[in-house]
DNA sequence: ACCTGAACACCGTTCAAGT
DNA sequence: ACCTGAACACCGTTCAAGT
């Protein structure tokens, strides 16, 4: 056959269709990729990176979702929490991917630009160079735990049969309210600024 | 050659070979398991149910070291800490595993067993059982969060040539003291716990 | 540059055959 | 019960050959 006069696919129908692979099964495979693309195998490699170039597609697709405007205009303890919130709701849509993540170092450039825009804020908001990781990796937590929530039908905990054993658990489990995703964060979140912002005390 | 007098392996050795394949790259494949034990691919199947068994083994034997005794006897507000402290010790000695762990929800009795108690200990304290999962994630979130940062030469960041774009970022990844982990660790439970004594008042 | 077709080494899983 | 040997369907990756 050879060359087409028009490419056939392109980076941006990959990690589409990844990403729809991880939704539904929580992984994906470049040959199944190939299969639904109708295209062969190897032409998958002519545009991505291997694997892992797939799975760096994946992390700047899920964060385009990501509202990082607020970061340059409001003070710190409202712009950090307004970004959480945008950041978890990026990820709370594909939860499914934040394991495929947490295999690969961050690399795309424009997650790497918003962590830098981040530690800008900390720093002109007063927090000392040496305490900037601490604070973001603390948010990051909340935020990617918050998100990982959607995982599974009632988050990570899929009891079978060993329900019987942990009463209680069912019962908590069973005893949560709708949007408890939602409220986990934001009792995390907010208990976490409040504890940032005494590291600014002198 | 048939069966042997004696069983050639066993699901404790399968597990500690996994752990120490997943300490070392990341990964383990069921092959390499059994080429390291000097058995054929086959034979893991006779002790272990699948892949997913191993995964379910590398919990167990993680989880082994966490400490839970003290949800029987301190304050709430000490025990949990204390449980969380523990915690996250036990997965910052084997941080890899966490994303294994996170695709595949919970299911070893003994963990299983001990988020029970702590749902007990909430539940003594005055928390309202609708919010007792609330409480529990969040802390999780920051303990398996901290953990994930002994993953990487410096956390997450591994920052190569695309460093020179984020200089705010290298900075503070630089200046970062020693104990950061530790510190991130405390800042975050220690605001969280302060959080969640919010939600006992009238 | 981009697709095919074929190849390679690897994986997870199963199962009859042997003791 | 537990091991082998062989088989199966699948995966990730490469590459010459074609346009």
């Amino acid at each position: 056959m050879g060359r087409p006069r028009t490419a056939l696919i392109d980076r941006q129908r990959i990690t589409t269709e990844a990403l729809r692979q991880v939704d539904g099964t929580g992984g994906f495979s470049v040959p199944e990729i190939a299969r639904r693309l109708g295209v062969r195998t190897g032409s998958i490699y002519h545009h991505v990176d291997g694997r892992e170039g797939i799975v760096e597609l994946l992390r700047e697709r899920v964060c385009e979702a990501i509202d990082a405007s607020m970061l340059g205009t409001l003070p710190w303890d409202e712009a950090l929490p307004a970004w959480a919130r945008s950041y978890r709701a990026a990820f709370a849509a594909h939860p499914r991917v934040i394991p495929l993540l947490l295999a690969s170092p961050v690399r795309a450039p424009r997650v790497l630009a918003q962590y830098e825009a981040v530690v800008g804020v900390l720093l002109g908001a007063g927090f000392r160079v040496g305490e900037v990781m601490r604070v973001i990796v603390a948010l990051e937590n909340v935020v990617l735990g918050a998100a990982l929530e959607g995982a599974g039908p009632e988050g990570m905990w899929e009891l079978g049969e060993e329900g019987g054993r942990v009463p209680g658990l069912v019962r908590a489990l069973e005893a949560e309210p709708e949007g408890r995703a939602e409220a986990a964060f934001e009792l995390a979140l907010g208990a976490c600024v409040r504890g940032f912002r005494e590291l600014l005390l002198p």
